[in-house]
DNA sequence: ATTTGTGAATTACTTCACAGCA
DNA sequence: TGCTGTGAAGTAATTCACAAAT
């Protein structure tokens, strides 16, 4: 027995901060109450999934009325360390790391990143999506300092590895990998992977399908 | 019987390109054949899982040899679809379309943007990432001429449902989507959404977990 | 000898169906 | 009655283990 490990499965993990979002919704429409029914109108997922996802992490509802909108709204904050002031950094600003800090501006404010940093010294100083970046080497002593814990990763593929490992040497306990390495970490990650996910998509496209039929039968 | 149900789980498919990947990398070294081990260390997925991934697809090694590198890279473009110059549009030039387009300037060329199209009459004529942003209005036309099969869709949330509606009806068969809505289409849709993740993240670290203990015991 | 390809076993996730409560 | 919470059933994905091929 390594690990007591957690029987909470990661998909339910990542669908709660969709059901807040709609109960934010729903709560922006003054209601008090809400049902696992129209969480599912609002969400797409089925009731009885939003049902097993929430009672992963306790019983919150009422039996023949619902769940208390803005309570359970102030719950899943809660468990997903919303409340916290969590403080999340970008490393590497390269194009995909401007592109985020831009969009992040628009973020709610609770995962809006805390500082950027990159090692090229032209750009230390300048500033991208209201943060001014910092130069890599003040990174750790900021990640002590400011007991950060997520960092958002989107430096050049062949630094990544060795970045990672020195974001988890510093404290750092998760990473979004916008790099398409896989990193080897303790941390946990979260891989997006932008190029990948355009490729895969022109599959499901009727002329790689009959691309796939042909892939069989052809040398 | 409605549809024959393709058996190949769509996580192989997304894993295809990581392989891809990786071949280009060990021809760039020179390797004639490469084997699932060699593909293993450089993906980061077991090497069964690899042999298992390509098998969906085909019998494409030789037992007690490996893969032929170029060979297989070659298949794999031909089942993703990649070798027919698929077109790409980008439907919505806000933050994140922007974001999006200028990365993708730097992807390899065949998931390279085609257009790009925004509703908002200020930006029409200005360019992004290499493109001329274009009305609204011209995209459906664009879609049927150029038989594009694929679109980003990084539009304003309320009028996702909306547009991606317009899309499936002009002939689009897949979608990345950007926003946080999850869309009834008949399309494939491929949903990213980066708040999502990035509260999620926070999860994953010590104080959340601290949190979740109290929210099983606490009112 | 070595490495693929694959049925069988395992594990993870989702859906079902209904007991438990307001 | 109405909706939650949950064990049981079902489905999907991964890992195991080995036969097949060269």
């Amino acid at each position: 027995m390594p690990i007591p490990k957690n029987k909470i499965p990661d998909a339910a993990v990542r669908r709660l901060p969709v059901y807040l979002r709609a109960l934010e919704e729903s709560m922006s429409e003054c209601a008090v109450v809400t049902s696992s029914a129209d969480l599912s109108a609002r969400t797409g997922f089925t009731s009885e999934q939003i049902r097993k996802d929430l009672a992963y992490f306790g019983a919150f509802g009422t039996r023949g009325v619902g769940y208390d909108t803005a309570l359970l709204a102030r719950r899943i904050r809660k468990i997903l360390g919303l409340s916290r002031g969590a403080k999340i950094i970008l490393v590497g600003v390269g194009n995909l790391g401007t592109a985020f800090a831009r969009y992040n501006a628009t973020f709610p404010k609770d995962v809006r990143l805390a500082a950027a940093f990159d090692s090229d010294p032209e750009k230390i100083g300048h500033g991208v999506g209201g943060l001014v970046i910092q130069p890599a080497d003040e990174m750790y002593d900021h990640i002590h300092r400011e007991q950060t814990k997520v960092a958002v990763l989107a430096v050049p593929s062949e630094h990544a590895q060795g970045v990672a490992e020195g974001l988890e040497k510093a404290g750092i306990e998760a990473i979004l990998n916008f790099t398409p390495v896989k990193l080897r970490s303790g941390c946990y990650v979260q891989n997006i992977d932008l190029s990948m996910e355009l490729q895969s998509l022109v599959y499901y496209t009727t002329y790689a399908q009959r691309d796939e039929m042909k892939g069989k039968a052809e040398g």
